[in-house]
DNA sequence: TATCATACTGGACACAATGTCCAGAATTGC
DNA sequence: GCAATTCTGGACATTGTGTCCAGTATGATA
């Protein structure tokens, strides 16, 4: 294992980058069926047709396969935020439409990870949005008559979460701008008179 | 075990209720501590001074045990709310403030209870206050707007509970009624500009 | 294509936690 | 006081974890 850069493209012997994908893969196929807590580091392999010692040559847990395939999803969502940079600073949040079409396209994945209340997953996918929404609520100055920022931005995201699980769990088909419109006027003036 | 009635005043056996009390107040002292997951039967069982086979005399797991911890606390707390009936009308949400309050007296246990996102529990919490707001939503025809009332409602529950396990986590001394203001100018007129 | 480095494999191991069961001691309700 | 019930600690089988190893397969390189 001399692998050290994560995007390197010629560094992370072939195998590896096959094994990794399957592990990864399988994960996020058993989630929706039994839930993460309840699936075992055996229940992976077996998914990904691995050798459970080979698991451990990459992972040091079922944490860690979690962290890294959340790490992977979430990067490429940060990407797509970044590249399409059109009209930058006329919506409130910026995190919001490319989450909710992220979670539309991979619609079960995202559903499960919500649903259970219970799993790390949920708190740590609640931390990344945190990061994200105080970021642009300090850069952009949003929201001031001494409502402390941390409380503005707890309150936005609990928001955006239950939203957004409400939106999954509901089959009915709301495309995601439309969604995303509604959240930015709530966001923005609240729930009105 | 011939305990039937949850709430008979004689059918419990003393040292039934003096074991289940133990035992839930000792899930309760450890949660603060280590978190909900990493605590084990045993660690509770040498917490509460009980033997661990006397535990699955009484739960069938860790999981039941909180359960019926969280179940006996939101039972008190939905009692008090019925009580204090005074000036209604006037504030957009009622059932906040008594809520902030209790947590504030109950703060250890609302911490527990929010900081874990144990899977049932919460569900069941996030349940009971959605159908609050749900309520007092329809009854007062607030926000309308082509908004869906149960996106509303969706995202004025998780903004409140975000916010009820923030004010809580952080020791910062914002008195109720202050964070209560807070959370009822968000939820009105939103993030503003 | 040859060969060397590296990754994969399956099985064995020690360990920790779960949940069941039991016989004897302790406590309670009556 | 006495019968009924509960508590207890220890033994047990089971499951999952994480480590280690020697043998095999496969990719990288020239």
């Amino acid at each position: 294992m001399k692998i050290e850069r994560t995007d390197g493209a010629n560094t992370i012997d072939r195998r590896v980058a096959r094994t990794r994908a399957l592990l990864q893969d399988a994960l996020i196929a058993l989630i929706p069926e039994r839930g993460y807590a309840a699936i075992t580091v055996d229940d992976i392999c077996r998914q990904a047709n691995v050798g459970r010692s080979t698991f451990y040559t990459h992972y040091a847990d079922k944490d860690a396969l979690r962290s890294a395939t959340m790490e992977v999803h979430l990067r490429s969502l940060s990407r797509r935020r970044v590249s399409d940079g059109q009209e930058t600073g006329k919506r409130l949040f910026e995190f919001s439409l490319p989450m909710f079409e992220h979670a539309n396209a991979f619609r079960s994945l995202h559903h499960a990870l919500l649903a259970t209340s219970g799993d790390t997953i949920h708190d740590e996918l609640r931390e990344r949005i945190r990061r994200t929404v105080r970021t642009e609520l300090v850069e952009k100055r949003i929201g001031h008559d001494g409502v402390p920022v941390e409380f503005a931005v707890q309150f936005i995201v609990g928001a955006f979460l239950a939203v957004l699980a409400w939106w999954l769990a509901e089959d009915a088909g709301l495309p995601p701008a439309q969604v995303d419109d509604l959240f930015q006027r709530m966001a923005a003036k609240g729930i009105g008179a």
